[in-house]
DNA sequence: AAGCAATACCGTACGATATACGGGAAACGG
DNA sequence: CCGTTTCCCGTATATCGTACGGTATTGCTT
């Protein structure tokens, strides 16, 4: 599969910022508006994936055409940019705390932002529209960055990594927390092959250090239980070489 | 757009794990090898990215019919889980040094990695083909932090940490690296979008914290400077507050 | 030498998908 | 009532992945 998102970045801004004209009155009035197609593709991603969301499949939902969907957005690549920006706003970034508790808090957002869209894990987050959504984000960050005294290039790094690290994290714990319920694919499939990859395929010695951290354990969580972990203590470990380094400038 | 590989992981495993049969030399000859399919495809994606490689051009790049590759792969989504543990073999994961040489010897490995394959920001790095290449990487971490004292359960969650960072990292690094280059995306509209963006769209009330770090020349940097910034500062911190970690158990 | 079994090759056809095109319908102002 | 504007949408096309079934080429057996 490839990748969705990414369409034409002048077109998505011109749908993303929307210049406050009124419309004229004139003219056929709309059966659906752009909000109402968004949030129809995300529900249906939300449902049944994003590789279900075909442009047929959300225009019958809406009860219109197809070809209706391409009066309001230029292609499906601008649509599915418009839906990864809607989910960004539905960040509650309330701000509390030290910084230290803002970013926590805004990894648990996104979190539970790819609990509810798990279709996010499957568009790139290269190059994201610039949004709304992703602006608060920034600014969000930013902002709880910026009182640890570190450069303006430090904080804008620190910044990049942190969300680097939370949506990559996010978006592997969603996958395993939704265990395929919707992915796509029969998670039956994985774990049948999994099994039969330990117990069959799996050579010991050729691979000492795997062998070792399985005889001590180190592989009796679940893959979800296992995501979780590596978010928590990636994070932790994060932050804590982010604050030695503001410490030793001060 | 969507996400290529993850095909039925039980054929895969098949494919990654031959089981050492000799060709009985019965039946005709092939024409083509599963290696150099797997190698033709990844040349095609290296050159004109993902999307560009479709069953048909691959065909037509080997002199072959089309049909003719599904009588050694099941699907066009196998084929990626191949190309993509194929390309993990690639990494150079000789051991020397400290434990963090060892860290840092892997993620620019990595880093180079997508840069000779940039179509590998383009597939899912969750659940990944279990092949050889991804074993590999797994024993090379899990030893290299084996040694830092910490559980085992611990030193599993460090491990998965630092995959997802930089795998995400220098994902997103080769992407601004290549410039679109190749990414079937004109990387002119893109910057002429950001100019657009920031000259005629962006609100500085709105965001004051991005209007502060611009203002501190915080953005000074290109994309690929920045990108390749973060990386460099979230690598550091993660392993020191990794090392923190360790230190604190002795 | 002739038949047979096994294996690989591949032309054709089908279903899914995004979307270009162009005509038709509904509202408004004059 | 007519022209203009705006939106709706049926039809058609190009691009994919791949199911199906027939064909070609080899070694083995007799």
């Amino acid at each position: 599969m490839e990748r969705s998102g990414d369409g034409d970045p002048r077109q998505t801004l011109r749908l993303l910022w929307p210049s406050p004209q009124a419309r004229s009155g004139r003219g056929r009035p709309p059966k659906v508006s752009l909000d109402k197609i968004v949030a129809a593709a995300m529900a249906l991603a939300d449902r049944d994936g994003l590789a279900a969301m075909t442009m047929d499949r959300l225009a019958a939902s809406l009860g219109v055409g197809t070809m209706t969907l391409y009066t309001h957005v230029p292609g499906k690549a601008e649509l599915v940019d418009l839906m990864v920006d809607s989910a960004w706003r539905e960040l509650d970034l309330t701000r509390s705390g030290s910084w230290r508790d803002q970013i926590e808090h805004y990894a648990k957002q996104n979190m539970a932002l790819h609990e509810r869209h798990p279709w996010l894990r499957n568009v790139s987050t290269v190059r994201p529209p610039l949004g709304p959504g992703l602006l608060a984000r920034s600014d969000f960050l930013l902002a709880a960055l910026s009182t640890l005294g570190l450069s303006a290039a430090e904080t804008s790094a620190a910044s990049d990594s942190i969300v680097t690290f939370v949506d990559a994290a996010a978006a592997t714990l969603a996958e395993h927390t939704h265990a395929g319920r919707v992915s796509g694919q029969s998670d039956e499939d994985w774990w049948a092959a999994r099994q039969v990859f330990w117990e069959t395929i799996f050579d010991p010695a050729r691979y000492p250090a795997i062998e070792q951290a399985w005889h001590d354990g180190g592989f009796n969580r679940s893959p979800a239980e296992a995501a979780a972990n590596a978010f928590d203590l990636g994070l932790r470990a994060l932050l804590d070489g982010i604050a030695a380094m503001a410490q030793r400038v001060r």
